[in-house]
DNA sequence: TATGAATGAGGGTTCATTCAT
DNA sequence: GATGAATGAACCCTCATTCAT
């Protein structure tokens, strides 16, 4: 109707749907936050200060706007992964520092650990996108260890992810039960013998 | 079986609604390996073939019920405790076998692990029920692990078993993740240095 | 089963059940003050120390629970009535303590002017039995104050009642408004003119 | 024929809205009056014929939806009162037809009576809605009637309207019981002496 | 595109009433 | 007769998802 805003309005449109979902990301990870992955999708919109409509145009799934919301980190945790095996003494080091890197970012996200062993089916996709993203640079992580003798060669990496997300499910709810120290643990049970 | 079953009308109608309470638990437990531990009553109902209402008067609050299904299993494992303490040869070994069986009725009662590690407030009365009654039996044996120097000394029983309970979680869902394996891992990891 | 019982059990039986029947009118009267005459069964049944069906058997309608509860106050209302025409100096002097009467009964059993005027079909009984037992008094007394040229001759005992009782609906939870004066002032207005 | 109602898209939902708003609120009059203020809120919305999302969103408590439904009304009552003591011979006059409109509106509101006078913790809003608003018109009425001698001095409007509002109760169940004309005899008896 | 109103399935809880014991 | 367990209808409320505007 107004004609000054076909001239740019593709662009503007572009400008806006982008600025939309970056404050959707921004509203969904402080509600999970504060909520667990499961927040309601109506908190999520109106911290993002949109419309429900806007959440499901972006991210038709919730899993969609989960695994966006996280995207970054898992992208960073990924590529720390070949690094830390270039950087470090042994692999076995390496692999411990990874390990921590993951657990840092699973324990300060609330409900991503519980997410990721959901068996809801909206949780596919947040699944397979970790699966196929870390496990594979967890993999070379252990199989280096392996290689050299400083770990179990019997632990597959899917399990060993597994193991450390459960671990980490409910952190910060009991000041009792610290996830590092436990995944610490574990990391240690994977020495030979 | 029991004696008094037979007898006088008074025990008769008690009989009657154990009955009742037994198909409870049993659909109870159905329900919660299906559904988790947050299944609708109406399921629940359904399946024991009565009305809600009569689970509202055997259980008047969720975690009673929950309580209720798992109650013969915790107190068994409660009491494995001390047998294999004085049975098995070295206190590590009653320690790992004790944990054996904790696993193995977590394993089984799917559900039971996402119910432990719940926030819902709900739950504390189970949270209370496990703490109060198996976490003196694991301080036990882990002390006495300690004590014969095959154990780290710094870990408590409590966080030990929040660890096991967590790797439990999702157990049965996905093939490629054997909890066992895991509480394995984690036990060998509780080794000194 | 037990031999001696058979002997009296027939008077035992009545004297059980008149016992039960007291108890039952008295916790009644009890709930009906605290919750109103629409209070749970179950309560009823648990103030009086019986089972619900106990209420059943002796009151098979709820109007049947309250008449019998407020039976005696009726009767020594309906009494008072030609006591009081014979005593006072003036049939409107009698009518207006006669209402005294009746207000100072309704306003003392929360709830009672509530089921008075509900049109709930579980009080018909109860309506009947009011309107039987105290109308005709009050027609009595009526009708002697308007021949003596004392109150307006075109109102009728019905109404007047209803009236009555409607303005003692919800005395005592508000101190703001006090029933006794409200029903002094429509007394008033019944004078000619 | 409002004329803010054709124009932009924005308008357009909302009068949207309204439509639907209105609609509830000519269903939830009908569903007062068949079943009182506490009907069944799935009776309303199928009245209405829209879900029962639909009257939480407009008409998050109860309350809110009796206000709603009788403010109208009420304000055309409360705006009446200066009105009429401008138009009427008296103020004795102007307070009797007061009361008659204020009679009038409650007595074809059945249900409304009923929740003026509840206890229910819902219907606070309406109470003070109901008083904050009418209460102030009848005083001056009744101090202007006062001030002229033609009323008792002691009677509060805040009495006096729950009086009156006490005599609607049940208009309408009962052919025998004419709230019109009690309330002409209370009003009758408001005259000094 | 964005909005947010509407929908309605889904789950919780209470309580009057019946009926086997 | 008395009991109280069982039933299930009837309410309430929330929230994911769709769709007209």
């Amino acid at each position: 109707m107004a004609v000054d805003e076909s001239g740019v309005s593709g662009a503007r449109r572009r400008a806006d749907a982008r600025r939309n979902e970056q404050a959707l990301l921004d509203a969904a990870a402080a509600a999970f936050l504060a909520c667990g992955v499961n927040a309601p999708v109506r908190d999520i919109a109106a911290r993002a200060g949109v419309g429900v409509g806007t959440i499901y145009r972006h991210f038709p799934t919730r899993a969609d706007l989960v695994v966006a919301v996280y995207r970054h980190q898992v992208e960073a945790c990924a590529e720390a992964g070949p690094t830390l095996l270039a950087g470090c003494d042994t692999p076995c080091v390496a692999l411990a520092r990874w390990i921590d890197l993951f657990v840092e970012f699973l324990v300060t996200k609330h409900g991503l650990a519980e997410a990721l062993r959901s068996d809801d089916a909206a949780f596919e996709a947040l699944h397979a996108y970790f699966l196929d993203r870390l496990v594979p640079v967890c993999a070379r992580l252990l199989d280096a260890a392996a290689a050299a003798g400083e770990v179990r060669a019997d632990v597959a990496a899917y399990e060993l992810m597994r193991g450390v997300g459960n671990l980490c499910i409910g952190a910060g709810h009991d000041p009792r039960y610290d996830p590092r120290r436990l995944v610490d643990i574990l990391v240690a049970g994977l020495r030979p013998q």
